[in-house]
DNA sequence: TACTGACCGATACACTGTATCGGTCGATGC
DNA sequence: GCATCGACCGATACAGTGTATCGGTCAGTA
């Protein structure tokens, strides 16, 4: 039923607005939007009002191309899995890969570090990952590859979320590290002052502290290690 | 300056509503309701405003003894870590009595696995969980506790977050693990169908499927295996 | 007895994800 | 060419969130 109320001329009758073109629009667009915001300014910055914001669209319309907020979280997962191709010529070097990748990954995305893990990753760019992986082992046993390839996964996972949280964690006291040993160190020297944690206290003051990357990798050697030992039986 | 209108009678002014003892409120308390919350439905189920109900307490007196809702996250997860005791005589059992308490207290409390790893755990249980761990490793050189400590850590957090992820995943489809099957067996179906992961597909289908324990288990051998071969170098 | 300072909680604000639904437009059938 | 239909857009609404503000009430103190 046409609403032009008849009773009013065209003369009277505003023209209707100029309607902006609307936007064309697609999962993929709106999955990069969504990743832009949170490279920004961190994945509470992502909400389905500022993606449609900043894509010149009303919030609800984005319900057209995904169900909901999960599964935007889900789709930005997915892109970057995009990224992780690991390569190597024998297993541990595809394996090292895969953990480097995956890491170097959360650093240019840091919101990935709160959402590792969070959800079984079954999208097409992660299956694409998990493909390249189990070809790369073809020199593996069939049986032991699930069990390797989920053990580093599990071990990249928590050393990056770690590492991420300890960025921040720094960077929230004044960006550099000077300032964080001035406001932590206090607070650890204060606690370990109270006589409670003695042995914690000896290992934090007396042993040689590691970067960020060494720790990593020492924890994949081990890892590694323990997987050559297994595989090669 | 008392604010009675003095123009009002006793008779006629009514009495002040019988206030309700106000609820003695503490950290402790706070959090005990928190973590009940988060136990029965889900860490999404925790909202100031619902801890304050059950406590029967406006939600804003919280503010007394938390900074606010992230301190409360943190405040839950120490407490958690209060659980968290490995025993053992060797380092080994130590290491691996760390990683198995530290998984069953996320089957307790699943919404842990959704903080593990999240930010830095400096409370004083876990602080204390800390110290009991290094101190049972007296026998390990002083500069390898650390790195073994955090590698061991690193892993179980991955660990536990994908296998938390998992069960949800499964428990949303229907409790059971033929429903699992019977709606996720048919996506992987569909996609692999596909020819698009052949080598993926190959491992899924045809190679030996380990339960949660196991594998839980074979990565953790993995890990404290590689450890065995270079802390006793 | 008067006062003062702590503190409680009602109210308010800005924001979230999402259900609903009237209105508009393009495509389709006659 | 016209009428009709169905898809879809987005304004509006709702329930819920974390938290700032602030007036009113009370206990303890001078």
């Amino acid at each position: 039923m046409r609403c032009i109320v008849s009773g009013m001329l065209v003369w009277e009758r505003p023209e209707p607005p100029n309607r902006p073109v609307p936007a064309p629009l697609n999962r993929e667009r709106i999955v990069r939007a969504a990743i832009q915001l949170a490279d920004a300014d961190g994945l509470e910055a992502v909400s389905l009002r500022k993606v449609a914001t900043v894509l010149g669209v009303g919030p609800m319309r984005l319900y057209n191309y995904i169900a909901g907020k999960e599964e935007l979280l889900d789709l930005m997962v997915d892109a970057v899995h995009a990224e992780i191709r690991p390569v190597g010529d024998d297993w541990r070097e595809v394996l090292r890969s895969l953990a480097e990748t995956t890491r170097q990954a959360a650093h240019e995305h840091e919101w990935l570090a709160d959402l590792l893990g969070g959800r079984p990753q079954l999208g097409p760019h992660a299956l694409a990952r998990g493909e390249a992986v189990v070809a790369a082992l073809g020199g593996v046993e069939v049986d032991d590859v699930m069990p390797v390839v989920t053990a580093v996964d599990a071990y990249v996972i928590g050393a990056v979320r770690r590492e991420i949280a300890e960025r921040r964690a720094e960077r929230a006291t004044g960006m550099d590290e000077k300032r964080w040993q001035a406001s932590l160190g206090p607070y650890l020297e204060r606690t370990f002052a109270t006589g409670r944690f003695p042995a914690l206290a000896t290992v934090v003051r007396d042993a040689a502290h590691l970067d960020a990357d060494h720790t990593f990798r020492i924890g994949l050697d081990f890892l590694l290690d323990g997987i050559e030992a297994r595989i090669s039986r």
